[in-house]
RNA sequence: AGGGGUAUAGUUCAAUGGUAGAACAGCGGUCUCCAAAACCGUUAAUGUGGGUUCAACUCCUACUACCCCUG
């Protein structure tokens, strides 16, 4: 089986530099896990690594595309596991870094994606969240249940799942086998809640130093607010500004606020969704425990 | 110093004398192609001491803190 080694967990911990740490010590290549850090044009709201910090380390997924073009979990399943081949072909060792959970987690087990078709799906705008709810009941009862009637945008998704193939979400899902393609070693990078949230608060006062708001116009221009990636922490944040509804003060609060909350979910996914081996990034003891560990499972 | 006002959850605000609510923050959770997205759940308060009343956030009183006006 081939090994693959993630270094995940929550933003602002130092994913980064740990991975390129590890590339060096074990001889690999690196595939970011990150849904914002692919596009070209967001660089200092989507924290990404730059060049000087990469240490001769190969980085890709990285600067992929620009704000003209999108891209999604299946995109990123394809490209990961196409890298994946490649340096393992290489005789190196392939290591994700990143802070996508559903990216990630998309890469390394055998969820299975559709190809894309378009549904015309206009015929539920008239319908309420509760109609809309009950019309997935009809198709798919399953993922009914399990999906909340207010979660519009996941009870679209199921229905148009149903309607262009000829399976259901639930069906698509049970032929799976939800077990990991690859050997992999998840390590999950956090802090103590408290110091997390000053580091996150102050990142955020660097990356508007850093000119961040600039960033952002020069982004709003080429993707427009429609973009999906526009959506994205760091960047959603300053349309009301720029409309002029509110302070830039209210803004910045905003993006801190929503980061705490993005981190928070983070932590849940990667608790939830992975088995991991979480490593307190403030402890050096911990850190290179960890490092032993990837150590021992490299000569498995 | 004198006069007036305010005091309820971490914050901003509700509550005819009759079960103290909301929003935001905080905390917990869901997750199979917009995922830095979308969604769900939840903790928590009447400044302090007296008094009136069957019953006080509510009325009276003293104190404390803050705000406004006057000098």
């Amino acid at each position: 089986m081939i090994k693959v080694l993630v270094v995940g967990g929550v933003t602002g911990t130092g994913k980064s530099a740990l991975g390129v740490k590890l590339a060096k010590l074990f001889n690999g290549e690196i595939i970011s896990g990150d849904s914002v850090a692919v596009y070209k044009e967001l660089t200092i709201g989507s924290a990404k690594i730059l060049p000087k910090d990469m240490e001769g380390v190969v980085h890709h997924g990285i600067d992929l595309l620009s704000l003209e073009e999108t891209f999604n979990v299946r995109d990123f399943q394809m490209y990961g596991r196409k890298k994946i081949e490649e340096i393992v072909s290489k005789g190196k060792l392939p290591i994700i870094v990143g802070g996508t959970g559903l990216y990630i987690r998309a890469l390394l087990y055998d969820y299975v994606f559709m190809d894309e078709v378009d549904i015309d799906m206009r015929w539920a705008d008239s319908l309420s969240n509760t109609e809309l709810h009950d019309e997935l009941s009809k198709v798919d009862a399953q993922q009914a249940q399990l999906i909340h009637a207010n979660n519009r945008k996941r009870v679209l998704r199921a229905i148009s799942i149903a309607m262009a193939n000829q399976k259901s979400k639930t069906e698509l899902i049970s032929e799976q086998t939800h077990s990991m393609l690859y050997d992999a070693k998840i390590l999950a990078c956090t802090l103590p809640r408290v110091q997390l949230y000053q580091r996150l608060n102050s990142r955020v006062e660097k990356m508007m130093e850093a000119g961040l708001l600039d960033e952002v116009k020069q982004a709003v221009v080429k993707a427009g607010w429609d973009h999906p990636v526009m959506s994205a922490i760091g960047y959603k944040e300053f349309k009301d500004y720029l409309d002029e509804k509110i302070s830039l003060d209210d803004a910045i609060s905003l993006v801190k606020r929503n980061t705490r909350r993005f981190a928070k979910r983070q932590i849940t996914w990667f608790m939830h969704q992975m088995p991991c081996r979480w490593v307190n990034m403030d402890d050096e003891i911990e850190v290179n425990q960890a490092i032993e560990e990837v150590k021992v499972w490299m000569s498995r």
